[in-house]
DNA sequence: TTGACATTCAAACAAACGTTTTATACAAAC
DNA sequence: GTTTGTATAAAACGTTTGTTTGAATGTCAA
């Protein structure tokens, strides 16, 4: 009998077309012929290998999304370790550094901040999986990690949406660069996502750094 | 001849549910027929009054996105003007305000910052629009407003990234509720909403609040 | 070679889609 | 009273949609 093979090029060749579709239109936008297509087999490849559109589409975060946030949090963890002291700095630009940078190339990217946010504002089923298979655990040990060089009086909650304002500033300058590079007037270049690694490590340690007495 | 009286009922009703149901679901998720029975008319108004439905979705962000946005950009500016001296605390304050509290309800806001993520993905008609009319100017006004308080030696690019950064945390906050309340376990109750706005605050004067020596 | 299984393919399916057409109702204008 | 223009209505248009079917192909075991 036809063993599973070890790697079936079509399932995995419409893995990866479904996700750049998926990333680049959304769900609804994108047709399965346009998948099949892309993907150069038969329309009927994708019910065939997974029952149904929206099982590709699950699909696609279990096999490459998840994955890929996976890869992301350990390279955060790893350039971390580096470190001598896990310094605030140290953490605020390991934690740039992996989201901007990273291990991944610049198409997977923005394949994985588009479909996070396009999963961030409704309660899809794959929204469930993100959240709790990826954000809540990366959250809770970068809280751990983060803690103990936490002013007095700050309390968990005061952590968390620091570490929320943190996230949204690299969910932001990844997703958004349409709006960035219009308003900056610059491109994403190897030079200017330094940039932005230093900017959103300076912001987060020091904000506008005019620091005022807040009451 | 029926002249246009001024507000044809119809026309509005389509505007507002198709707002509704673009901001959940997405405008290809949205059929034509879900729109016109959710303002109780017929499936050919939309053809009738808008062309088509993209053009539907165009007049959506140009009868109420936009002068929606310029009623916020508005309660910026007045709340701005109550303070003495514009401080950049005072500046981060007003903007945290009106953009979590503002001149709006919750379901608006919800709206308004739904349809702006959808179209900050992407290159469509509707963000050149958005980009052209609306964040451009807003951003000018805000770097001519906190510039003379910024340090020495920031440059104009970095004002903008600060922007950008305050931006994205609004911004965040407004769309990402699902996982804000999960991580943080809390609702969106007007006490929420205004430890938010502090938060904000805070968090984009003296960042972590652990503000150390950077290079 | 035969039989069993996995995969691909072209073709067809019913349902849903955006849009158009035709008819009707109701004003105000002449 | 007829005409003119606006708005709503029901029905149909031709496409495109996701999914299913049944035959063809290739592969390995017996």
């Amino acid at each position: 009998m036809g063993k599973p093979d070890n790697h079936d090029l079509t399932k995995e060749r419409l893995l990866d077309e479904a996700e750049a579709l998926f990333a680049r239109k959304g769900y609804d936008a994108v047709s399965v012929r346009e998948i099949t297509n892309a993907a150069r087999c038969n329309l009927a490849a994708v019910n065939y290998h997974f029952g149904n559109k929206k099982n590709l589409y699950m699909e696609v975060f279990r096999a490459r999304w998840i994955p890929r946030a996976r890869r992301l949090h350990e390279s955060f963890r790893k350039s971390l370790d580096a470190e001598e002291a896990a310094s605030p700095e140290a953490v605020v630009r390991a934690l740039a550094q992996a989201f901007l940078v990273g291990p991944m190339s610049d198409e997977e990217r923005f394949r994985h901040h588009q479909l996070m946010i396009r999963e961030l504002g409704q309660s899809t089923e794959a929204f469930e999986l993100v959240a709790d298979e990826v954000m809540r655990p990366f959250f809770k040990k970068l809280a751990g990690t983060l803690q103990p060089a936490m002013p007095q009086g700050l309390g968990k909650e005061g952590l968390m949406l620091n570490i929320l304002s943190m996230f949204a500033m690299v969910l932001y300058f990844n997703f958004a660069r349409l709006a960035v590079t219009r308003i900056t007037g610059r491109e994403y270049t190897k030079a200017f996502k330094s940039r932005l690694v230093e900017h959103i490590t300076e912001f987060s340690l020091t904000g506008l750094g005019v620091g005022g007495d807040l009451h």
